[in-house]
DNA sequence: ATTCGCTTGATTGTCGACAATAGCTATTGA
DNA sequence: TCAATAGCTATTGTCGACAATCAAGCGAAT
């Protein structure tokens, strides 16, 4: 799966990206609890330095929102609340309905080319013709990861790849498996690149904005018969 | 005008939270040359603090993409260009058309009232009446906080006003008074809360779209016959 | 028994010193 | 004269120690 915080190229070399990539990792991936609260020294130790760069990285989590400070009493792991996950679903409809009239516009014809190779491959996976949620969770992203890189706007890619996108998949890893109907996702996925290929902008945002939106009602029917 | 790092009660304590609130302020005003490159000792020395909360709220103006930093080598500005300028309206356009249609939905009363009562505030407003371009300046700023709160979306609130206004605010003050047009952009507002007061999200949104997409198109106008 | 206040412990906030890196300068060789 | 290298200097990165603050536990008084 393409990892955005791969592109800062060069290696993370500071001891504060280190350990800010690390922790980063490791809330995402549901490896500390979701709202415990952990200790500075104790996680300095844990990532092998010492509070001043842990110090650093929790500044920037913080304004990813991964974790909550109080002053004088300590951080909060971020906790996973359907509300805030509802949320994110409506900023997804409005920002990536936006790349994908973007991209429409301004994605090059190899950008194209690429793109419908995605799908092709897609349509090949075992777990797309299984009707599996996998598919959901990987190339799901990929193939968003390539509209919104097509949107060519670098200000919208940075807010959506570098600071949503971490939430999302947080609770991806949460609350697994939706049930996501992979197969029709992936029809979905074919008619928004077709407008895209047809340079249709109003077409493509309408697409992908029904897209998220389905996505949205989905979770929202699960969770309304799940408590 | 509103200010939206007043909401996190409290005064803010800390010594990395004042430098974090101060150096942004300077920024935004363009107390500090844009692009520049400072020095942390300088910067330390400037707000009465040391090196370590300095870095800190250095790490969170990062992420807020108001300073760029390279590893071994220091921080610099966050400098304006224009195509960024028109990439954040194409943002404003997908988030406040959202916020604008979620408001419409959720706005309570009370709140439909207050953003009347706003409005007929500003049409008593001398500047207005002379289609000055304060009125853009301040009341517009005023109007949009108050869509965006209505939208009840606390995540998408807090990216808007925490995140992105204040780049928004930092372009205002370098390029002062585009000759937005006030009265034209009043008008506009006013079909907008009557839509919200209606009920109607579609159209919310769809004006709220228009009204940033002119305001945008009028900058790009404006950066073609100046360059 | 309950509540208020104090003491104590632990954790966070801040600072100054030291180490490491990058960019500049000067020197030397062709 | 120009280029390349080596050393130097200034700035950033890191660390450990100290000060400040909060929370919990204990005790006493109503």
């Amino acid at each position: 799966m393409y990892n955005p915080d791969l592109d800062e190229d060069k290696a993370l070399r500071t001891s504060a990206d280190r350990v800010f990539e690390a922790l980063q990792d490791a809330i995402v991936r549901g490896d500390i609890a979701p709202g415990s609260r952990v200790g500075e020294t104790e996680l300095a130790l844990r990532f092998g330095t010492s509070r001043g760069p842990l110090r650093e990285a929790l500044r920037r989590l913080e304004s990813r929102r991964l974790v909550a400070r109080t002053p004088h009493v300590g951080i909060r792991i971020a906790s996973l609340d359907h509300a805030a996950l509802i949320e994110l679903y409506y900023l997804r409809e409005a920002l990536e309905g936006m790349a994908a009239r973007l991209a429409a516009l301004h994605m090059s014809s190899d950008e194209v080319t690429g793109l419908k190779d995605l799908l092709a491959a897609h349509e090949q996976d075992e777990a797309l013709k299984a009707d599996t949620a996998y598919f959901q969770q990987e190339g799901d992203f990929d193939f968003h990861y390539r509209v919104i890189h097509g949107s060519h706007n670098t200000t919208l890619t940075e807010l959506l790849i570098g600071e949503l996108y971490h939430r999302i998949r947080m609770y991806r890893y949460q609350f697994s498996a939706y049930a996501n109907r992979p197969q029709k996702a992936f029809s979905e996925h074919q008619r928004i690149v077709e407008a895209i290929e047809a340079r249709d902008g109003d077409l493509a945002e309408m697409l992908m904005r029904r897209h998220i939106s389905s996505a949205r009602q989905n979770i929202e029917k699960h969770l309304k018969e799940n408590p």
